[in-house]
RNA sequence: GCGCCCGUAGCUCAGUUGGAUAGAGCGUUUGGCUACGAACCAAAAGGUCGCACGUUCGAGUCGUGCCGGGCGCACCA
């Protein structure tokens, strides 16, 4: 067989995406050594035989066997008018869960990462066609917000109405951070503290008398801070699962019936868990090595733990508890809807049900992850465990010079570290909001520099939308399994890989347009097409431009929003040089100029819609 | 002890699932503003891809073993 020609399929055939360009193909190398045959003679054979895709592309061998593709110039630009980037919905609801408003302090840098990274994912999915849901866990009866509480109550003798005003106070959240930092140092060696939050905590479980009540007041002062805070960078969520609901509805009766009646779950009689149900270890994890942890799901004295409700939690999610929550809107939070215990007489819409659950949690969180997709295994509900993704990401650290900066104080051990981490028990972190003011602040110097004779709330709204802009940039550049060592001096450049230089790009590309004056594209015939793109760099920064729907397609398969940053940037990148090698008004050939204009016009579109998908805004100038 | 992640330029990081001469940004040195705004561009210097075997036409990428660093492994969430 294959005496002559080629019968093995591959794939250049018919190319997926012909935006993908000038490509080399290693082809006669995979072919060789199938065919056994010398890679030139391969590669010859495919150029005599492939030759011509789509009519609109060639095939050639390079000088080193290797072939390449070679798109024809003119018929590629004419194909790239009439493009948009519509897609159809698909009818499937995806879920996306992020977990990081831990209603008991101010939002940090690892919150910023989590809502940043979690609130891209849910525009490239939506830029996909997906229709999404986005959901954020209100863990509001924790041992955390119990520690706030009992510090208002025991530590401050504060009475409900004093706490009721402090939380009218905007930075409300600042305050408790403080405050939880303060009680959580004075645990290790005082008894009374200790006792203060075990009483608090069964006052806030039994939801009953003053200290429940502050309970309350706390947690939900603080998800609006946290909502505040994520506005100001385009971020909101649909609807608002509370731990409470979860509880008082009775949700894990419902998991636990079921874990119970498939025996994915068994009661101990011995041992240290003795009294406990337990989900064995081998559910979850590899035990032939001898170690055979098994996992606690309901304690010894009856209460479920957090993995238990997080497996009824995630069957919710899935529409397979058989339960739903009670709906309400969210009180200064348009659009937002937050569970209840009781039925309201608003009509709200169905949550939940999601064919894929997108779990936006550190990696830190693995191991729990993991039980609770073992969780949905043992049930039988194997769909539901293979389209439940834990979107995981590492932690944001402090690198040591920018712990210097802040003043903080390192042990000798610290300072040997590549970095330190975020506690907010210890109070050791970067609060969201000081962030933001801070390149806020940087970038109004910048803007007032340049545009003096702007009315300041112009200027503000610039420097804001520039901040934004850096700020989710900045946590984006990094793959989803790096650590991030933040560094302040490093955030809050505006220069070289950074938010600010994209739009920048985007900025200049507006204001040529604005120039020549024409609010359409002109229309080019090939034969001028072909003329100018003979150009190479002309032909390479439009190569690049219409790749921007394939990038961010390749960059959600991924499940890299990074790689998406990362074109954006090097579009932008190539714009520059564009900007630089090619005045476009000046141009005096009035056909060229034209082409010009079109290819500032296309690449405006691509590089907006890019950072549309980025969550990234163009300023009116810089 | 077990599991997961990381180790690439002085620093911070990419590397499109095994392909061509390993790339960016910062920093350093040098050059470019009468503006489509220099938040930019051009050029130079800078690499034993932690180490060693292995797999194959080909390894930064896959496998095994070391070395170094981080994070998990609760009747906390």
């Amino acid at each position: 067989m294959a005496s002559q020609g080629i019968d093995v399929p591959i794939q250049i055939e018919q190319p997926k995406e012909p935006a993908f360009g000038e490509l080399a193909l290693p082809v006669a190398f995979q072919l060789a050594r199938q065919l056994k045959k010398p890679p030139r003679t391969i590669a010859q054979e495919l150029v005599d035989g492939v030759g011509g895709i789509a009519g609109i592309a060639a095939l050639e061998i390079a000088g080193n066997g290797y072939i390449n593709v070679r798109l024809d110039r003119a018929s590629y630009a004419s194909s790239l008018a009439g493009e948009s980037s519509q897609r159809a919905e698909l009818p499937a609801k995806v879920v996306v869960e992020h977990t990081n408003i831990n209603p008991n302090k101010a939002a940090h840098i690892g919150h910023l990462r989590n809502a940043i990274l979690g609130d891209t994912f849910v525009r490239m999915l939506r830029a996909g066609g997906h229709s999404v849901e986005v959901q954020n866990y209100i863990d509001n009866t924790g041992v955390q917000v119990a520690d706030v509480v009992a510090g208002f109550h025991f530590l401050e003798k504060k009475t409900l109405d004093e706490v009721a005003g402090l939380a009218r106070q905007p930075r409300f959240d600042y305050l408790c951070w403080d405050l939880y930092a303060r009680i959580s140092s004075m645990y290790p060696d005082d008894p009374q503290a200790k006792a203060w939050r075990t009483e608090t905590l069964h006052a806030i479980e039994g939801d009953d008398g003053v200290l429940a009540e502050m309970g309350h007041l706390v947690s939900s002062a603080i998800v609006a801070c946290h909502l505040r805070t994520m506005a100001r960078l385009g971020i909101s969520y649909d609807v608002l699962p509370r731990e409470s609901e979860i509880l008082h509805l009775k949700f894990w009766a419902s998991a636990f019936e079921q874990l119970k009646e498939r025996k994915a779950i068994y009661f101990e009689n011995e041992g240290k868990n003795a009294g406990c149900w337990v989900m064995p270890a081998e559910a979850f994890r590899d035990t032939s090595s001898g170690d055979d942890d098994s996992k606690v799901i309901v304690r010894s004295n009856g209460t479920v733990t957090y993995v238990g409700k997080d497996i009824a939690y995630q069957m919710w999610k899935f529409g397979l508890l058989g339960k739903d929550f009670f709906y309400r809107k969210l009180d200064g939070f348009p659009g937002v809807w937050v569970t209840t215990g009781k039925p309201q007489d608003e009509a709200a819409p169905s949550f939940g049900g999601a064919s894929r659950v997108y779990n936006v949690i550190d990696s830190r969180q693995s191991y729990l992850q993991d039980v609770v997709v073992a969780g949905l295994r043992a049930l039988h509900f194997d769909e539901a465990a293979k389209n439940s993704v834990h979107f995981s990401y590492e932690m944001v650290a402090l690198s040591p010079r920018t712990c210097v900066e802040l003043g903080i104080e390192l042990s000798a051990e610290d300072k040997q570290r590549p970095y330190v981490e975020v506690s907010g028990r210890k109070g050791l972190g970067v609060k969201a909001d000081d962030l933001l003011d801070k390149l806020i602040e940087t970038a109004l110097r910048e803007v007032t520099s340049r545009h003096e004779e702007a009315p300041e709330a112009e200027r503000r709204g610039v420097a804001i939308q520039i901040a934004t802009g850096a700020l989710r940039y900045f946590m984006l550049k990094f793959t989803r399994n790096t650590v991030i060592a933040f560094d302040l001096q490093e955030a809050l450049s505006f220069e070289g890989e950074t938010g600010p230089y994209v739009q920048y790009a985007a900025v200049r590309a507006r204001s040529i347009l604005r120039k020549t004056g024409e609010t359409r594209q002109p229309a080019i015939p090939p034969e001028t097409f072909a003329k100018v793109l003979a150009d190479e760099g002309l032909w390479q920064f439009l190569l690049a431009a219409s790749r921007a729907d394939f990038a961010v397609m390749k960059a959600l398969e991924a499940g890299e929003p990074s790689h998406a940053a990362r074109y954006a940037f090097q579009l932008a990148q190539a714009f520059s040089v564009f900007y630089h090698d090619y005045p476009v008004i000046a141009e005096p050939d009035a056909v060229r100029k034209h082409v010009l204009i079109w290819l500032t016009r296309y690449f405006s579109s691509r590089l907006e819609w890019t950072l549309n998908v980025l969550g990234i805004p163009v300023p009116l100038y810089m």
